[in-house]
Order: C-alpha cells, then sequence, then structure tokens
DNA sequence: TTGTGGTGT
C-alpha cells in the first residue's frame, strides 16, 4: 500500500506522492465544453486576447500554400471559433462554397456555432444565415446563405451519401481529431481521396500534440525529397493553460478507491482552497466512493481547523441533467467540491474551478470482440494521453494538482502513449455500410490512419452479407442495401425496418426502434427507477404493459398507452414513466418515419409529411408479423433454452443469460430472439422476442440451410487479396 | 434473478 490511513490529526509519516521534478504546461484539448449556462456565463466574461490571433497571418498563408494544415493547440486558444471567421474574411468562401468545421459532440457543435455566429457580426448574428450549424434533429442552416458550418462528424460523414466530393465546401476543418472518433477517422480517409480529385479544397486538421505528425505524414503527398512540393505542414499555437504539478504515488496503489479517498482527505487536510476531481472508471465506483464521503462527513470536517466540509457530487451520464447540473454549481463557502467522475469529466464536460485532479488511471472501455461478436465492457489502464488530458482538467482557471495514482515508471512504461481508436476496437458493420454506399468499394484497401484487424472486417462483412445488404462478391445491394445505408441506424434496425414494409407492420417497428434507441442510454430507462433498490417498483410499474411475447411488444404496449392518453403528464407520472424519454421517443418515431418516406418511397417535403403521418398510423394487431419482422434483422440473435435456463445461440453457439430486466426472465421460453448482448459478469441478453423456430428458416434460409461456409471461404480470399 | 466509459446519423 502507499500509505496508512489517515485518522483526523495524525501527521502522515511518510510522503505519499513524489515531489514533481518540474512543472508541465499541460493543456485540455479545445473539446472541453460546458454545458449552455456555463457558456452563457463565459460569453459575458470573453477575453478579446485568445492566442491564435497572433498566429492569423501565418495561418491564412498555411492554407494559401498548402493543400493540408495541421493546427496543433493547447486549451483555449480559440481555434475552434477564430479559424473558420479568419477564412471568411479573407474570401475563402467567395466562390459561393462554404467552411465547415466538425465536432465530435452535439452539444459542443450548436454552442459553438451560436458562439461565432454572435462574435461575427451583431447585425448579421443570427444562427443560421452566415453561422449555422447540422447536428442531428436539429439543422439550423441555408444552404444559399451559410458561409461557417458547424457539424458534427457524423453528420457531415452523412452528407457525403449525397455529396461525395462534397462540393457544398471549399475547407473543411477537422477539430478534435485526437479523439479519433470512428466518423473523424473515416472523415479523414475520405478527405484524403478526394484531395486527389479537388486541388482547390483545403483540409484543417486540428489535433493535440502528440498526434500532429502522424496526421501531417497521414496527409502529405509529396514523395520527393524536395521539401518546397510538400502538401502539408503543422502549425502549432500556444495555449491558455496554468501549469499542473504532477505527483505520482511512491509505490503501486493496491486499492485505488482506497487512494482516492485517502488522497482527497489529505489535499482536504494540508491544501489551500479549491475543487477535486476525481477520476474512477464506473458509475457504481462513482457512488461508491460518495458513500464512503458521506458516511465520514463528520470525521472529514473535523480534519481542519476551520471544519470546511466536503461537498461530493457524483457525475456520469447516467444521471439526469438536473443531477448534473449540481456539479457546475459553485460550492458553499465554507464547502470545498468534490466532483467523483468517470470519463465523462475528461473530454465532454468541463467544471469550472478545478485546482486538484485524482487521477486512479483507470477507465471502462467497450471492446468490440470479432472472434465472438460480442461487446465487453472492461476496466482497464488509461494511456498517457489521456493521463494529460485528465491533469489538465487542474489547470483551467489556474495553476493546479494532478495526483496519479500509480508510479512514475508506470506511467512511462505501462500505459500505452495513446488510446486504441474507435474503429479498431468497435463493430465496423455501420462503418463499412456507409463506406460503401459512399462508394469505397474495396475497403481493405481504403487509406486508415490506423487500419482495423482483417478479422474484424471480416467479421463485419459476414454481417452484411447475412442481412442482405451486401452481396456475396461483397457488393451493397441496391435493396435493401443502400437503403439500409441511408437510414440514420445500425444494420441490424435497418433491416427490421425494411422488413416491416412486407411484413404490413411499419408502425410497430418504427415505434420499437425509437424506444430501443432511447433506452439505449445508461440509466436511461422510460420508468423511473435510479438504482437496483429501487427494482421492485420498476417491476410494479411496468407490469400492466408485460406481454408473454416478450419486451418488444411491451414496449410498443407502452407506448401506445402514452399515445392513448394524449401525452398526458399525468398518465405518465400515474404509472412510473419518465416524460422526457417518452417525448425523446415520440420525436424520434416522426424521425424515423420521415427518413423511410424519403428513403423508401422516395418522397420529400410535404408529401413525405403526409407519408410519415400515415406509416405512424397503420395499426397491425398481429403479433407474429412483428416479431417476424424484427427475426429478419436479428436473427443471428436467435437462442434456445437449456435445462439451467440458460441460452444457446443458434449461431456460434455461444451461452447467454437472459438479463433480468426482462419481461421473459421468469418464463424461460424454448425459442427466443434477443436485440443486445452485453457481456458482464455473464453474457447477458436484452429485449427479447419469443418466436416459433420455423420462422427462422422462412427468414433467413440463406443462413439456416447451410450454405455458409462456401461464402465465408470466398471472404476469405477477397479480405487476403 | 441485476445494471452500462463516452459519443453519433
Amino acid at each position: 500500500m502507499a500509505k496508512a490511513f489517515l485518522k483526523p490529526g495524525e501527521v502522515s509519516s511518510r510522503k505519499q506522492f513524489q515531489e514533481p521534478n518540474s512543472s508541465r504546461l499541460l493543456g485540455i484539448g479545445e473539446s472541453s465544453y460546458d454545458y449552455e449556462s456555463i457558456i452563457a456565463a463565459s460569453m459575458v466574461a470573453r477575453n478579446t486576447s485568445l492566442p491564435i490571433h497572433n498566429y492569423k497571418e501565418a495561418l491564412l498563408y498555411a492554407v494559401k500554400e498548402y493543400r493540408t494544415v495541421v493546427v496543433v493547440g493547447e486549451t483555449g486558444s480559440g481555434k475552434t471559433t477564430q479559424i473558420p471567421q479568419y477564412l471568411l474574411k479573407a474570401g475563402w468562401t467567395d466562390h459561393g462554397r462554404a467552411i465547415v468545421c466538425t465536432q465530435p459532440r452535439r452539444i459542443a457543435t450548436t454552442a459553438v456555432a451560436a458562439r461565432v455566429a454572435e462574435e461575427l457580426d451583431e447585425s448579421k448574428g443570427t444562427l443560421g444565415e452566415v453561422v449555422g450549424f447540422a447536428v442531428r434533429f436539429d439543422n439550423c442552416w441555408d444552404s444559399e446563405r451559410t458561409k461557417i458550418l458547424y457539424a458534427t462528424d457524423g453528420t457531415l460523414l452523412r452528407m457525403m451519401l449525397t455529396d461525395p466530393l462534397l462540393l457544398k465546401f471549399q475547407v473543411v476543418m477537422l477539430d478534435e481529431v485526437h479523439e479519433r472518433t470512428i466518423a473523424t477517422d473515416i472523415l479523414c480517409g475520405l478527405l484524403k481521396k478526394i484531395q486527389r480529385l479537388r486541388s482547390d479544397l483545403r483540409v484543417i486538421i486540428s489535433s493535440a500534440t502528440v498526434d500532429a505528425e502522424k496526421f501531417r505524414d497521414f496527409f502529405e503527398t509529396n514523395v520527393t525529397e524536395d521539401c518546397s512540393s510538400n502538401t502539408a505542414i503543422i502549425l502549432s499555437v500556444e495555449g491558455r493553460s496554468f501549469p499542473v504539478d504532477i505527483y505520482y504515488t511512491t509505490y503501486p496503489v493496491q486499492d485505488y478507491l482506497q487512494a482516492a479517498y485517502e488522497t482527497t482527505l489529505e489535499i482536504h487536510r494540508k491544501q489551500q482552497d479549491g475543487d477535486i476531481l476525481i477520476f474512477v472508471p464506473s458509475s457504481e465506483q462513482v457512488d461508491h466512493l460518495l458513500e464512503r464521503f458521506q458516511s465520514n462527513e463528520f470525521q472529514i470536517c473535523s480534519l481542519r481547523k476551520d471544519r470546511k466540509r466536503l461537498c461530493c457530487v457524483p457525475l456520469y451520464s447516467g444521471l439526469s441533467y438536473r443531477e448534473q447540473l449540481a456539479t457546475f454549481q459553485p460550492a458553499p463557502s465554507n464547502e470545498r467540491k468534490v466532483v467523483v467522475s468517470t470519463n465523462i469529466a475528461e473530454t465532454s464536460v468541463t467544471i469550472q474551478g478545478i485546482v486538484f485532479v485524482i487521477d486512479t488511471g483507470f477507465c471502462r472501455m467497450r471492446v468490440h470482440s470479432p472472434e465472438t461478436g460480442m461487446d465487453l465492457l472492461c476496466i482497464q489502464s488509461i494511456s498517457r494521453a489521456s493521463a494529460d488530458q485528465r491533469a489538465g482538467r487542474a489547470g483551467r482557471s489556474c495553476p493546479g494538482k494532478c495526483y496519479r495514482l500509480y508510479t512514475e515508471d508506470c506511467y512511462w512504461k505501462l500505459l500505452t502513449e495513446n488510446s486504441v481508436p474507435e474503429i479498431c476496437r468497435t463493430n465496423l458493420a455501420t462503418a463499412i455500410l456507409q463506406l460503401k454506399a459512399i462508394g469505397i468499394e474495396n475497403v481493405m484497401n481504403f487509406s486508415f490512419i490506423d487500419p482495423p484487424s482483417a478479422k474484424s472486417v471480416a467479421t463485419a462483412f459476414e454481417v452484411l452479407y447475412a442481412i442482405d445488404a451486401i452481396t456475396e462478391d461483397g457488393v451493397l445491394s441496391d435493396f435493401p442495401g443502400m437503403v439500409m445505408a441511408d437510414l440514420p441506424m445500425e444494420p441490424f434496425l435497418a433491416r427490421t425496418l425494411v422488413a416491416a414494409k412486407d411484413f404490413e407492420c411499419v408502425r410497430e417497428i418504427i415505434t420499437i426502434i425509437a424506444m430501443l434507441q432511447v433506452e439505449q442510454v445508461p440509466g436511461d430507462s422510460v420508468f423511473k427507477y435510479s438504482s437496483s433498490r429501487e427494482h421492485k417498483s420498476f417491476e410494479a410499474a411496468r407490469k400492466p404493459f408485460g406481454v408473454a411475447e416478450g419486451d418488444l411488444l411491451t414496449l410498443v404496449n407502452i407506448y401506445d398507452a402514452f399515445e392513448a392518453s394524449g401525452h398526458s403528464m399525468r398518465w405518465c407520472s400515474n404509472h412510473g414513466i419518465v416524460p422526457r424519454l417518452m417525448k425523446k421517443a415520440r420525436l424520434l418515431r416522426r424521425s424515423i418515419a420521415l427518413s423511410l418516406s424519403n428513403v423508401m418511397y422516395g418522397l420529400y417535403g410535404s408529401a413525405a409529411l403526409s407519408k410519415a403521418d400515415g406509416l405512424l398510423s397503420q395499426k397491425n394487431p398481429d403479433p407474429s408479423s412483428v416479431i417476424k419482422a424484427t427475426l429478419k434483422g436479428f436473427f443471428m440473435n436467435s437462442a434456445v433454452v437449456q435445462p439451467d435456463g440458460s441460452y444457446l445461440t443458434l449461431v456460434g453457439k455461444r451461452s447467454v443469460t437472459i438479463h433480468p430486466s426482462s419481461v421473459l426472465a421468469s418464463r424461460l421460453p424454448k425459442y427466443i430472439v434477443y436485440c443486445e448482448s452485453i457481456h458482464l459478469k455473464r453474457i447477458y441478453i436484452r429485449n427479447i422476442t419469443v418466436i416459433e423456430p420455423q420462422w427462422l428458416i422462412q427468414v433467413a434460409p440463406h443462413v439456416f440451410e447451410k450454405r455458409k461456409s462456401r461464402i465465408e471461404e470466398k471472404w476469405k480470399n477477397l479480405i487476403s487479396e
């Protein structure tokens, strides 16, 4: 152990942390965005002397002379807000093409757009005119008038389905590229390809320091020794963050939660004022640590002469918006705020006033295993880049301190330099379907910054073939493949929706998809409950809606009852249902219906709207047709019950267990199909429906009639070519 | 018989 537990007033006999070798200037990626209220406050106190201003001329020169500019910028340099404005004023949009700047998250996209619209010109400051944004469900731009468009990376990728050369744009700026989201990675590869066809296009990559050379080399097309022909260049912009002293433990820590607890107490006892941010891997551990602080409240405040208390708040995505807001409110003057957070505080939100960071060195990560086709959620070591990002959270408003609950040796020898990019650890079916729809036939030859493994590409091919998206030759099918690529959902759900038309249950399937997407968010269930302790009330609330067919039709029942109540708030509260999520489901239903009218019926404008309304009103009372449509997408997830109450999947022969939250958990029907699996202590399956085994052959003869091995052989050859 | 790092179309 690094050190013994400190009793109140006791002086530690052993120094827990090594003094830092040197102060390091650490930046926080500009990814740091705030919740809207915080942004509003920061806009009032806006500092006009942003570091980027000193680089304006250099930047404009670089963009003129080089086709790709990699801008390395520390926190608060202002690159996200200023660079598009410089380009606008320098005339880069004068020939009718706009500037687009991507962000990995919706909230940052809209907030930055609002800010730039205001900064640009007060008279023209209306959002949606010169400056606009494009995120799912919220388009606020005008193709004629908008010159600066902020968009999520996923949205720009979608735009490429209709505009593969991005002819609407003169300059494409990818921001926060170091986060390596799957959409940003694919955009990099596509932009490199477009640059070969469009010499006028300019690409700006905004990245953290560590990756700059990698991105420059990726985009550089000059193969000669003559540097004057280079096409890519790095521009470094200083940051505006404060130095953060890093402390490491002297010995490896065995129990990082215990160590985090003790370190907090030590900071509270010895250090000056300033809030503390603690990074732990899971929401469960956030709650665990909070309980610890709360149960020792009295002991903690007696650590200090002024009896200052700790004000401990949790932060993770499963909390409601209201609960999250508490994190951003300043603590009373007689309290020190301690935020116990998951990874969400690393990039997604910024909390003002943090002076101390405690980093356990771990995070929870979703990893897709191509061997089993399962997702694993496992706790693993963070990367050095991640550790630096966490430390940077302490230097936002004044010099700070970061306590790493691992040794310096561990930091350098055990942590990897960068985290594994999303594209190398997730299910690739969606990404490959999109690439093919954009016109990238040979995915193995696609220029990835970090290519995914051949095995995971092969798995994605198998999956896409099984659901008819691609042919035996690996070519995207016009129908249903192209239609599925156009639908904004996972391929299995898209296949189900396409099938729903044949089974005449479009309305029910749209409802199921909307409800599944709403429930997918961790912590979001349409039934009010926040912990396992409240599970009984959850069960009781759901009981009136449950049906023997399973969870999917139960979801339809809940939604239909909500509709029948006239979307009544009172109805929701009477049934223990969260109105916010039902509203979200309602919005999603309309959006899905509209996509379907566009994609399947080729309708736009008011014709699409009335078609969508029609799709949402045609009821089909036959449950089996709904289940057959679902099976068309999810037949790979069919399973048969075992004597011990577990299930064996028919494809792949894996052992899975019905998650206790399913309405079928105690019924154990013989044959089932599930929509979701998650590998926790066991492999749990959720959103389950009872099936008749003969439906499988009816729905997927190509898989259940043993033709599969020949196809697999063919792909092996395709991929090894 | 129990629970989820964070995103996105």
